[in-house]
RNA sequence: GCCGACGUAGCUCAAUUGGCAGAGCAAUGCUCUUGUAAAGCAAAGGUUAUGGGUUCGAUUCCCAUCGUCGGCUCCA
């Protein structure tokens, strides 16, 4: 949760700082590499980034920074900052800029779009052109900046900066145009916050989900078995069925109906459909058997049309909500795999809605509801909600402009009337229709779609689906496409990190820890993990060589919720001795008294112990 | 896919300028029978990611492939 904040980020202090550091970076990169081309640097969420073009090497490949460059640059940061300079704000007109610039094109290019009144010097979209460019000068350094700075580079404290790491990055973020070298920073007001905040990247680390999920037994991802097709070990599985259990009770009563379809289907079916020109880079490649083409599945979005299709419907039939959590595969660019949040299959909580007309904005706003009930359920407060449009100059994007504009106004309406704040973002819809998102964060503050609903008019048309109405008269439908955990990987790798391995009771795959005392009271022990059992709770019984405390321990950093200790005093009174993993004591309990406890718990899906 | 860093036991990590690959934890066996976050001892565990190359000799140097990590691009 983000505490309100009267200043936005763009106004304030901490903003200027940055942007102040990213100049001085670039004056020391420039010092070192007085060929290095610049091309922008803003502040970002945690610090500042600055992009350099270095120019080829003697081998033709691009140079790069080395790890020992960045530590020489950091330290001639460093050194400058030593020396007091004020920040200078000018302007220029776009001639005298462009004669300044002359031997700058990444600037010059900048200049060229200002002038048109395309984009801004971060890239970010323009109303109008400009006459005048800003000019920021420090010393020699002077750079084409709309600011602000602070007034001295002395308001930079040198041990408050650092450069954290190199990486490429596109120019103007298009992989077809040139890639650059960019460099990484931070900065703070002062040094007790910038220990601060890398000792909150060191505690975030802690709380990865690929971490986690090794340290907890949840999943394991094997080179055997191919990258990004991760197996779910006992525990992971039991958490993620039990996710599953939740969504499909919930379904159930809200009138979806479940069907199972398989993996792989006819590539005509996705031809039809018109998903195999957008899915086609991102495939396995297709099984050929007896000159047929099969493709493993990327959506499942035709099968259900299929099911649809495969009898007549009535408007009496409709909403007709078919429900599946169906396995897709996606062959994804080996770079952007990560951990459960990035794989190439996974499992969508998929639902296809066909509704009339009429019925969309009720339907829409009845998903929206699951959804929020969904993410609530988990206790997750810190997400937000995205309207994707469609980019009118893409030609990624299927149906016509009416449908387009049937769509975002139905999904706007609905948000309206949920009192739903959303951001809009154009060319972040689905290619036959816009879609609400919601968009969660990991614990490296990378942003994740999770939930998504999504309007189509489209699909309907291309598989021809209709309905006999009232009238007698045939109609066309429209789906909503909803999925409200996302996919499970990559809600289970969120929800690992969201309670830091940490689970709620109700899901937890193991709930308590039997431990006896010693090897006499191993006998007790399983009794009363057999009645825990029987009551269905889920329980081990620790009965290793180790002592008490060890067990403890080992139960603490398994992050079980409780561990019950038996020893003679509790086999003689039908008891044991709860502990909770938050340390607490809670002394002796009848077994009977343990189990109505935590049953009430799991029932309503506390986050208490 | 692109740029960079990295790949040693199940896990976390060592190994001077190229010279017999080590430790802790876990797992295994034995002893102890323990009252709320790590008992002691023993034995075991490796084709140093894979495939080539240089060298008397490669974990170490070179090349390729695969994978991991951080970004970019892309995405549930």
């Amino acid at each position: 949760m983000s505490e309100s904040n009267p200043v936005p980020y763009a106004e304030s202090d901490l903003y200027r700082l940055r942007h102040s550091a990213a100049h001085v970076m670039a004056e020391a990169v420039l010092a070192l590499f007085p060929e290095a081309k610049l091309a922008i640097g803003p502040p970002i969420e945690e610090g500042f980034y600055y992009d350099f073009d270095l120019g080829r090497g003697d081998d033709g490949r691009p140079k790069t920074f080395s790890p020992e460059d960045l530590e020489a640059i950091e330290a001639r940061m460093k050194a400058l900052l030593k020396h007091n300079a004020p920040f200078q704000r000018s302007s220029k007109t776009i001639e005298e800029a462009r004669a300044f610039f002359a031997d700058q094109p990444y600037k010059l290019e900048l200049i060229q779009e200002l002038a048109a009144g395309k984009v801004d010097e971060n890239g970010n979209p323009l109303s109008e052109p400009v006459s005048e460019v800003g000019i920021y000068q420090h010393r020699q350094f002077v750079d084409l900046c709309r600011g602000p700075h602070v007034a001295y580079t002395s308001q930079v404290k040198a041990n408050a900066v650092k450069v954290l790491r190199s990486s490429g990055a596109y120019w103007r973020g298009d992989e077809k145009r040139p890639q650059l070298q960019r460099i990484y920073g931070t900065a703070w007001p002062n040094k007790e916050q910038l220990d601060e905040y890398l000792q909150r990247l060191e505690e975030a680390k802690a709380r990865d989900h690929r971490r986690l999920g090794k340290e907890l037994g949840l999943f394991h991802i094997s080179q055997t078995v191919g990258t990004g097709l991760p197996l779910w070990l006992p525990k992971g599985a039991i958490l993620r069925e039990t996710l599953e259990g939740f969504l499909r009770q919930a379904q159930v009563e809200r009138g979806y109906l479940p069907v199972i379809t398989p993996h792989i289907a006819k590539i005509d079916l996705y031809i039809t459909s018109g998903h195999y020109p957008y899915y086609k880079d991102s495939q396995y490649t297709p099984i050929d058997v007896d000159g047929e083409k099969f493709m493993l599945k990327p959506m499942n979005c035709p099968h259900h049309i299929e099911i649809y299709k495969s009898a007549p419907r009535s408007y009496r039939d409709l909403p007709y909500r078919l429900a599946e959590f169906g396995t897709v595969y996606r062959y994804e660019q080996s770079g952007e795999l990560t951990g459960l949040t990035r794989v190439r299959g996974f499992t969508i909580d998929d639902s296809h809605l066909f509704v009339t007309p009429e019925q969309l904005e009720g339907e829409f706003i009845n998903v929206v509801k699951l959804i929020q009930y969904i993410i609530q359920a988990m206790g997750i407060h810190d997400f937000r909600a995205r309207l994707g449009t469609n980019d009118p100059n893409s030609d990624k994007y299927a149906g016509t402009p009416a449908m387009w504009e049937r769509g975002i106004r139905a999904i706007r309406q609905a948000a309206d009337k949920l009192g739903l704040p959303y951001s809009v973002e154009e060319g972040e819809a689905a290619f036959y229709g816009p879609k609400l998102d919601f968009i969660a964060r990991d614990v490296l503050k990378r942003e994740w779609q999770l939930g998504t609903v999504q309007v189509d008019f489209l699909l309907p048309e291309r598989f021809d689906l209709e309905y006999v109405g009232e009238d007698g008269q045939k109609h066309r439908p429209v789906m909503i496409h909803r999925a409200p955990f996302g996919s499970m990987e990559r809600f289970v790798g969120l929800l690992i990190e969201h309670f830091n391995g940490a689970f709620p009771l109700w899901l937890s795959p193991v709930q308590a820890v039997l431990i006896p005392i010693t090897d006499r009271n191993v006998e007790y022990a399983q009794k009363v993990a057999a009645d825990l059992r029987a009551a269905g709770l889920r329980v081990e019984v620790d009965d290793s060589g180790a002592r008490m405390n060890a067990k403890i321990r080992h139960a603490q950093l398994q992050k079980v919720p409780y561990m019950l200790v038996v020893g003679d005093k509790e086999a003689d009174n039908q008891a044991v001795a709860v502990r909770t993993r938050q340390n607490a004591d809670r002394g002796a309990v009848p077994v009977s008294e343990f189990i109505g406890r935590a049953r009430s718990l799991i029932e309503s899906k506390s986050m208490e112990l």
